[in-house]
DNA sequence: CATGTCTGCCCC
DNA sequence: ATTCTGC
DNA sequence: GCAGAATGGGCAGACATG
């Protein structure tokens, strides 16, 4: 497939926020994409390089793409960051730059798919000594032989980053549209008992099917009218000659195959690859995918919730019961265990088995089971300490080197509180009674570095409240609160599982610099340099940056009143005269190594500008330091 | 060889 | 991570 | 209610640079 073919798709993508056009444009290029194209073209349009479980990086962020463009087009690195400002995108700005040099020279060769993704695995494969100048090199070559149009949005996808609203819901109903439009197979959905072949498109659906894929339809089938639903099935097609029923009861239908192409996703995670199963081997092939070892799946994810009553309201049963476990500061794991072959994942997929060796050896020693996968939060703990603060845990993440000395230094526990699959069964569709009773029933409590989650069910909320109570007291985020009889559902944000962490203190704090935004924010200023008050020296002092927590509007006021106040610019950030004072969020104050004042806030989030204040009411470097004694 | 800059579907 | 926005 | 987008601190590692 030609590149431009994708592009065109891109531009309509980035034009409509209708979610229903979204998808009809992603499935017409399923359906027009050749066979062997299909893996890439699933990647590309959610602008990513490769399938997410593959632990392929490129490497490659702004300030080496603005080196390739440079490189590609001639003009100056200076320019090419101007004109970043100036668009709020390094897309469009190379577009710009591109169509201004292509009056001049001749284009090169014709861009495919699979050109570009040839490149980019090659991007992802250099390393060592000259290794940055190959990736350069690699993306001017891309850029150099791009239309305009084609240059913007390779620089978005080596950026990971394509802004047109496609994300991975899209991308899962495309795939259902582009191949189950016609529901052939439809015997095999749990429920229908059908037989013979018919063809069931709803009303929606009738203007995206082709003239050709319609003849197709009548040549195979035969009509065959059955009541699908409570109000028969309309005539509509039958009287036309066509072999097509409109079904009313096409949206159960259709969930039932998001179900079915989610599922593919969820335990593959890879869309290259649902969509190959779509393709070849329809509905039954997507079935068959199923959890495998050593192959993460996605993880369930909580909502959040203000306060233990609206957190029972959201997860509490009919008897009112929940249960409860300790929200840990620590990392997400996913730990497979295969005999005595044992890899552990974070909830972005990623493998850190050779960071945590303690945690291996202690798995194997408390499951005697051959095959689980179990989920939990490894945190830093010291016997003599008690719980480590994140920022500790942290540095033993991305190690490389000195791994066995952090063993002593930073100890770690795993608190599981989850099981997903057990001896060749995946446990996802059972309720967590079930996966918690079983989780509980196979770990060996021994005195290692795995244990249970601190877990307590219960309908009572004075009960509820002590145990939120302990867990702050030990020094934990909060709870979480899960309904007992639900499924786990990958990937997912879902309503019955819920955190729910205390509101912290906030800080009015002076805003002194900011950023120009980029996308959405592109015309406004997207994020903002706060500081505190030094009282002995009568100086401000930085203390971090805040970038969400406000509306629209408030962002767009906020630009406004501080575009007057700019002292200074460097690219694409301003110095500001201190003048406008907001009230702050945040969820806890380090150490920081950056910022002038030593701290810097975990999670800062506007609540509301401070109009009635100057810079002489800002809070004090000494009430930081006091806030931060306090934590601990 | 020491230091600085950049990157990460990084972790949170 | 948090938050807002549009569907 | 959901998915998507835009943004936070800080860490280790990988290269580039001098």
């Amino acid at each position: 497939m030609d590149y431009s073919e994708l592009v065109k798709s891109y531009k309509k993508l980035e034009s409509t926020q209708s979610t229903l056009e979204k998808t009809e444009i992603i499935s017409k290029l399923f359906i027009n994409s050749p066979k062997e194209d299909l893996d890439t073209l699933a990647h590309l349009i959610r602008g990513k390089a490769f399938s997410e479980w593959k632990n392929l990086d490129l490497g490659i962020g702004k300030k080496l793409i603005i080196k390739a463009i440079s490189k590609a087009t001639g003009i100056k690195e200076e320019k090419v960051k101007k004109e970043w400002k100036n668009k709020g995108d390094l897309g469009d700005a190379v577009e710009v730059i591109v169509k201004n040099k292509k009056q001049q020279t001749l284009t090169t060769k014709k861009l495919t798919l699979s050109l570009v993704q040839e490149n980019l695995e090659k991007i992802a494969g250099a390393e060592g000594s000259g290794s940055q100048s190959k990736k350069i090199s690699l993306i001017a070559e891309l850029i150099g032989s791009a239309e305009p149009e084609e240059a913007k949005y390779i620089v978005r996808t080596v950026l990971e980053n394509l802004r047109i609203g496609v994300g991975e819901g899209l991308v899962r109903d495309a795939i259902v549209k582009a191949f189950f439009s016609e529901l052939i197979g439809l015997s095999e959905l749990d429920g229908y008992e059908i037989t013979g072949q018919q063809v069931g498109i709803d009303k929606q659906l009738l203007g995206s099917i082709s003239e050709y894929r319609l003849n197709k339809v009548k040549e195979k089938t035969e009509l065959i009218e059955i009541d699908l639903s409570d109000d028969g099935i309309s005539k509509l097609w039958k009287k036309e000659g066509a072999d097509v029923f409109i079904t009313d009861r096409k949206k159960e239908i259709e969930d039932r195959l998001k179900g079915i192409v989610q599922h593919a996703y969820d335990v593959s995670t890879d869309f290259g690859e649902v969509a190959e199963v779509a393709s070849k081997k329809g509905v039954q092939g997507l079935r068959e995918m199923d959890i495998e070892l050593f192959r993460p799946i996605r993880v369930m994810l909580a909502q959040k919730s203000d306060s233990m009553e609206d957190a029972f309201e959201a997860v509490g049963s009919e008897e009112g019961l929940a249960a409860l476990e300790y929200k840990y500061d620590g990392i997400r794991v996913q730990i497979h265990k295969e005999g005595s072959d044992v890899k552990i994942f974070t909830r972005r997929l990623e493998e850190i088995t050779d960071q945590f060796p303690e945690i291996v050896n202690a798995i194997k020693d408390s499951i005697d089971e051959e095959e689980v996968i179990v989920e939990g939060e490894l945190v830093g703990f010291d016997p003599q300490k008690g719980y480590l603060p994140f920022q500790k845990l942290s540095k033993r993440i991305k190690r490389k080197y000195n791994i066995r000395e952090m063993i002593e230094k930073i100890p770690v526990t795993v608190y599981l509180f989850d099981l997903i699959y057990c001896n060749g069964n995946s446990l996802i569709r059972q309720n967590l009674r079930i996966r918690w009773s079983k989780l509980n029933s196979l770990i060996n409590k021994i005195d290692n570095s795995v244990e249970l989650a601190s877990h307590l069910e219960t309908s009572d909320l004075d009960k509820a409240q002590s145990f939120y109570q302990k867990a702050l007291d030990e020094n934990q985020e909060g709870i979480m609160l899960k309904n007992l009889s639900k499924r786990y559902k990958p990937g997912s944000r879902v309503g019955y599982m819920v955190k729910l962490k205390p509101v912290m203190e906030t800080l009015d704090l002076a805003i002194i610099g900011a950023e120009w935004g980029e996308g959405r924010r592109r015309d406004w200023l997207g994020s903002y340099k706060l500081a505190c008050m030094n009282k002995e020296t009568g100086e401000l002092k930085s203390i971090g940056k805040m970038a969400t927590g406000f509306t629209d509007e408030q962002l767009e006021e906020l630009t406004n009143k501080l575009e007057d106040m700019i002292i200074q610019e460097d690219g694409r950030s301003v110095k500001l005269k201190p003048k406008v004072i907001v009230e702050v969020a945040y969820e806890e104050i380090q150490e920081s190594p950056k910022y002038e004042s030593g701290y810097a806030l975990r999670f800062p989030r506007l609540v509301a500008e401070r109009e009635t204040l100057g810079t002489g009411d800002v809070d004090t470097l000494d009430r930081i330091r006091e806030l931060y004694g306090k934590q601990s």
